[in-house]
DNA sequence: TCTTTACAAAACCTATAAACATGTAAAGGT
DNA sequence: ACCTTTACATGTTTATAGGTTTTGTAAAGA
């Protein structure tokens, strides 16, 4: 990918975090990014096809966010619980990367970041299911993922304000589904 | 509750449902319930405390629907998922239901179905862990309780398409994480 | 207790024109 | 090749001003 490629990316991330789509001026974009507007276009086609970029550049940033958290730590439940961290502190941190991991809050931003009605977040399952299959190899982790990501998604919408708590529960969900 | 009040409740729940809260007309419920506007101020003060009424009339309504299904069978297990099912339909069917249960799809009526910003349905944690509290006396049954209404939230916002596998995963995580 | 009538204030259409943004194209510069 | 500038048709917002509808309140009457 370009220099100026991620350059507008960015700026077009940032733009649409604070003024969302339809407040998205392709000018701003390009001069944020120091280029003309005809760049932003030769580059991503239209408006549309910009956004879109953003929302799966956003989402593979935080896929393999996740992925490399759940790597970094040899205990496969600490390591989900500094993954479902990550995942919850970007969340707060940004609205934007909050409409793409969950699908709320998105407005008119809904159709770019879902896919067949599901928020991208689901992909986290492929992920977690990986995860598992590394530790337990042999083992049905597929039902351990899914709804551990159920539960984590539960608690990123409807936070219950404590965080430790949230995880725990998540964590606890994972190693007694895993354990039966 | 008067008749008179019940009918008007029924008006406006139909009205809100089919026409949302913005084009909810007040001399429409009360024609609907064949008695005069001013009867309608007399009742529920303004329109905000109409639709605020409709809420809580309906959230009533659906956790009695809840704790009656899962009185009714003496397998705990069984209860929980003709509950689930009644969740399941009710939402399916009725916008309305969906809004004042999930608080999703609530557009102008958000702020009426939400409680500290939880929608109502967190109100049905209670009533499962009354449930369980009943089948297994002594135990800690909060733990299960809030994590079943969890998942099966998360099943009804964001369906996979198998009412039954939705079902049985949500009854699976509530045994395992009471024989845990 | 409910209805009718009346009314001010607010919210809502509707039409109009001006300003702005999008998307496409062509010519020119580095 | 890649980016910029300029230009233009098309579609969308925005602002304005009017007329209408709806809300919310009040008072008198059945």
């Amino acid at each position: 990918m370009s220099d100026i490629t991620e350059l507008l990316l960015d700026s077009a991330a940032d733009l649409l975090a604070t003024r969302g789509f339809h407040g998205l001026r392709m000018i701003e974009v390009a001069s944020r990014a120091g280029v003309s507007r005809q760049t932003v276009y030769n580059e991503f086609g239209n408006k549309e096809g910009l956004v879109q970029a953003v929302a799966v550049h956003k989402t593979e940033e935080y896929l393999t966010g996740i992925a490399t958290r759940l790597k970094e730590d040899p205990d496969p439940w600490e390591a989900m619980r500094s993954a479902f961290r990550f995942t919850f502190e970007q969340t707060e941190k940004d609205r934007l990367v909050s409409a793409v991991l969950t699908g709320q809050n998105a407005e008119d931003l809904l159709p770019f970041i879902t896919i067949r009605g599901h928020p991208i977040l689901f992909h986290a399952t492929e992920v977690v299911e990986q995860h598992l299959s590394n530790h337990f190899p042999g083992r049905h982790v597929r039902f351990t993922a899914e709804t551990t990501v159920r539960l984590a998604l539960s608690h990123l919408l409807m936070p219950s304000g404590d965080l430790d708590g949230a995880m725990d529960a998540v964590v606890r969900v994972a190693r007694v589904t895993m354990d039966a």
